[in-house]
RNA sequence: CCCCUUAUAGUUCAAUGGAUAGAACAAGGGACUUCUAAUCCCUAGAUCCAAGUUCGACUCUUGGUGGGGGGACCA
């Protein structure tokens, strides 16, 4: 148990015999102020309102109390006005919590919160026949972050991604792959060239259909093959080109550092849809212009004014996006059932998935209130120059590109030499850090000069962190000296030790808001809390007898960044 | 017209209803014969507007204003 929640436990018991018949919860928070203490709360101010007394009476009669319990961990406890209660933690506090973090290694952090349920996280869902381009960059960095948060609750997590397989726009790249002829491909070496070209059918098959309006017929009929798995040149053609953008998704993603258990295909959630649409006739859809609507009701509207009518299966007969969902919903549930079932889109869906939700959870409850939608923002390219392969949309590889060469650069300018796969996860930790600093919703200003950067609060500047605590450490151990799990007597508390032991809290908060930005914050203090102390401070000092408690601590401090940075989805180098 | 979302330093972003609103970049000054200067130290600088709730509001409520997104057969 955390040191927080032991607290808190403890003054709930305290205050439980002060105020009877009176419903409270104790919130301990870290102060602004390191000078106000480790911990604060501010529970005699909220009790001052319902007993009507002074809340310096209540925080002072609190605190009479917990003076009395002599707890180790604790050094002091303290009113201040207009009546907070401030704890300070003890020496043999600290101690025992580096003890701990060394101890747990990458394990320091995890809970158990969520131990025994099972989550589904959905992300990264590709269109295959089009390219991964930077919103799959957004959605893929939040995702994996939110399934590492995820993990790190204790739960159960099962990753899945529903790629886009079956559409009039893939009807399209099919059509033109075929006028080029398929063979073409051949003429392609490696799979990024052979994913351009498809790129090309893709938005050259779209100009053909706008420009020439007797391709319909022909397209649409090829669109048809692929949605019934006809046999012939068309879904052969079609089965080439999915195979491929799949490959080359499992490619992308795994750079980015994202593995799927499995996949659920649009293909497969429309007919599931579909049916289950057709069994809520007239229950939760209506038929309306010879199309099956969900138009919510009084109530419905009442609980929520975003909703409004919908059409899921349209007057071809055809599922659209709502009853596609709807499937993907019952799939989901079906396969996993799932305790919470999180998946993440682009904030264009907001509203449309609310309708979604509530007309799901009519057939079935719990597809409602398992699950969360997490929807993020764009984002926005001023003045950052990105040759993209194709057109004005820029892809995730040309993105890394773009970052790669300043990475680069960087590193020559200051003299140093860096492998490919190195400069790789260095500039995929900058343009994560940018995405993930962020309160996922807000659009993000993606502007290699403005926002993303390699110093200051950035990915980078956390991996040389990292990369230096490593350093210290390997000298240490070249000179022989090793690491002290005790404190000497004249050791005092450092502002880094304060920090360290609240990971857990962090990762306990950060899952419950589904807040990755407060993991960003929290690693992004620890390392400029550790910089500063390296600057003034002589780790390795053989004169000095506290050196090898101090090793104790940068070793500490490495685990630490690196368990944040990979519930962040970013790697850590060892040397940079 | 309705709904969702967003507004904080010159710029890009933080801040579970708490105490003196934090960083970074840019600006100015300083620190490498030293454990990695992709670093550190110092200076200056901000809550869109108007009411309300509260002991206390960037945070909650209501009403405005600006940005982004949605609102029947696209996704």
């Amino acid at each position: 148990m955390s040191i927080k929640k032991k607290l808190e436990i403890l003054l709930y018991k305290i205050v439980k015999n002060i105020v009877v018949e009176h419903d409270y919860v104790i919130n301990l928070e870290h102060p602004n102020v390191i000078s106000h203490g480790d911990f604060a709360t501010n529970i005699a101010m909220v009790l001052a309102n319902k007993l009507r007394k002074n809340p310096l009476d209540i925080a002072n009669k609190i605190v009479t109390e917990f003076s009395l319990k002599n707890i180790k961990e604790v050094e002091s406890v303290s009113v201040a006005n207009p009546g907070f209660i401030n704890i300070k933690l003890s020496k043999t506090f600290f101690e025992k919590n580096i003890k701990e973090i060394l101890f747990s290694e990458i394990e320091f952090g995890d809970l158990d919160i969520w131990k025994g349920k099972t989550i589904l996280v959905e992300h990264s869902s590709p269109n295959l026949f089009k390219p991964f381009h930077i919103g799959h960059m957004m959605n893929n960095t939040i995702g994996e972050s939110i399934v590492r948060l995820c993990k790190i609750s204790g739960a159960n997590v099962e990753v899945i991604s529903y790629p886009s397989d079956v559409s009039l726009g893939i009807g399209k790249a099919v059509w033109q792959l075929m006028e080029y002829g398929v063979e073409e491909l051949n003429n392609y070496k490696t799979i990024s060239e052979k994913m351009e070209f498809l790129g090309k059918c893709y938005s050259n098959g779209t100009k053909a259909y706008k420009k020439y309006p007797d391709l319909e017929i022909r397209i649409r009929e090829i669109t048809q093959d692929i949605y019934e798995h006809r046999d012939t040149e068309a879904y052969r053609v079609y089965k080439i080109g999915k195979d491929l953008n799949l490959d080359y998704f499992i490619r992308m993603t795994t750079r980015l550092g994202s593995v799927f258990d499995s996949y659920i295909f649009e293909s497969e959630a429309g007919e599931v849809g579909k049916k289950i649409v057709y069994e809520n006739l007239g229950k939760v859809f209506t038929e309306s212009n010879e199309a099956i609507i969900f138009e919510p009701n009084e109530d419905d509207l009442k609980n929520n004014k975003s909703l409004h009518t919908r059409v899921f299966i349209n007057k071809d007969g055809n599922p659209t996006y709502e009853a596609k969902d709807t499937g993907l919903l019952k799939l989901k549930f079906d396969r996993y059932d799932p305790d919470l079932s999180i998946f993440i889109t682009d904030n264009e869906q907001g509203p449309y998935f609310e309708v979604v939700k509530v007309a799901a959870g009519k057939i079935n409850e719990k597809w409602e209130k398992n699950t969360k939608h997490m929807t993020h923002g764009r984002l926005k390219f001023n003045g950052m120059k990105i040759s993209s392969r194709l057109g004005s949309v820029p892809l995730v590889s040309d993105i890394i590109d773009s970052v790669n060469d300043a990475v680069y650069k960087k590193t020559i300018e200051s003299g140093r030499e860096i492998s490919t796969e190195n400069s790789d996860v260095i500039s995929i930790a900058a343009i994560k850090y940018t995405i993930l600093r962020t309160q996922a919703g807000k659009n993000i200003d993606f502007n290699l000069e403005k926002s993303l950067s390699f110093e200051g609060d950035s990915g980078p500047y956390l991996q040389y962190t990292y990369a230096r605590c490593m350093s210290i450490l390997r000298k240490a151990k070249k000179e022989g000296l090793r690491r002290n799990l005790n404190q000497s007597k004249n050791w005092k508390i450092i502002d880094l030790e304060r920090f360290l032991y609240r990971l857990p809290d962090i990762f306990e908060l950060a899952f419950l808001n589904y807040a990755p930005q407060n993991v960003t914050g929290y690693v992004t203090e620890i390392a400029q809390i550790f910089n500063s102390w390296y600057g003034d401070t002589k780790i390795i000092d053989i004169n000095d007898e506290n050196t090898g408690y101090k090793l104790a601590l940068v070793e500490a401090t490495s685990i630490v960044i690196k368990k944040s940075l990979w519930s962040l989805g970013i790697e850590v180098l060892e040397e940079m």
